[in-house]
DNA sequence: ATGCGTCTTCGCAATGATTGAGAACAAATA
DNA sequence: TATTTGTTCTCAATCATTGCGAAGACGCAT
């Protein structure tokens, strides 16, 4: 997603208003690599900014998904994730301790044996164990 | 996963019983290609055996995927789907009519950039429309 | 700087999916 | 057939998310 102080502008380019609500969380999400769910977020900002509500923060992180600066996503972990990060690629998930990291593949695989679907989007979730976990003598 | 007959031997062995609503649930899984939800299956199921519960759906569900019979996918539409097809394989999810299709791929791509993931699963989901929703006018 | 119109926020209720608990019941075995 | 043990059902609870309306605040024009 693009800086706070671009989507500033976006956002008033686009008739929507710049609240300290949303300016915060255009901060807690400009360089977030955690794809935080909307309650993590909403726990963040709650720190930040008492009395913000969970209400606002999903709305915001729609509006944000519907203009493209992040995008959702579902990793099986129960709730939607979200990540600033809209460039093509794909998510490894720790079985261990949730964390989701970001992974790139060299090509996505075509699908065979599916006659005449039109694909616009493939996602792909690795699960497994993370090298923090792995290291663990857990 | 196995046929009702097979599975009415393995959930004996298992020490598990075979209830008519469990027998019910194995035919209406078996060879079943449409991945369905726990709420659909509980449609068709109650529509041959008034009364029986959701509940026991979810727990005869919960118990095959845990017995490794039918898989559990998230796919991104809201709920849960299960694939009596426990092959390595992948899916395809259409837009227009939210039909899940099953697909293989020739290989998963390995990941890369991401030092020291110990994969132990791979699932692609496709995006896009089927052959029957783009040869309509619709 | 002020006012006004519109967009936002907030709080709460509602929805949908799934799970927990316990009483009543039924399959399997002796 | 009796007994044991697992199962089903009902109902409530939980979790994630969305709908709604009143109260409040942004931002443009003045």
């Amino acid at each position: 997603m693009r800086s706070p102080e671009e989507l500033t502008v976006a956002f008033r380019a686009a008739g929507l208003k710049v609240t300290p609500q949303r300016q915060l969380l255009f901060r807690l999400l400009h360089n977030n690599s955690t794809h935080p769910t909307a309650d993590s977020l909403f726990g963040v900002a709650s720190g930040l900014m008492p009395g913000i509500s969970l209400r606002t923060v999903y709305q915001t992180l729609t509006e944000l998904a519907q203009m493209g600066e992040i995008q959702s996503i579902e990793v099986g972990t129960g709730s939607q994730r979200f990540d600033p990060n809209v460039s093509d690629h794909h998510h490894a998930v720790c079985d261990e301790c949730g964390a989701v990291h970001d992974v790139y593949v060299k090509r996505t695989p075509e699908l065979a044996g599916l006659h005449g679907f039109a694909v616009t989007d493939a996602h792909i979730v690795y699960r497994g164990v993370c090298a923090d976990c792995a290291g663990d003598a857990r």
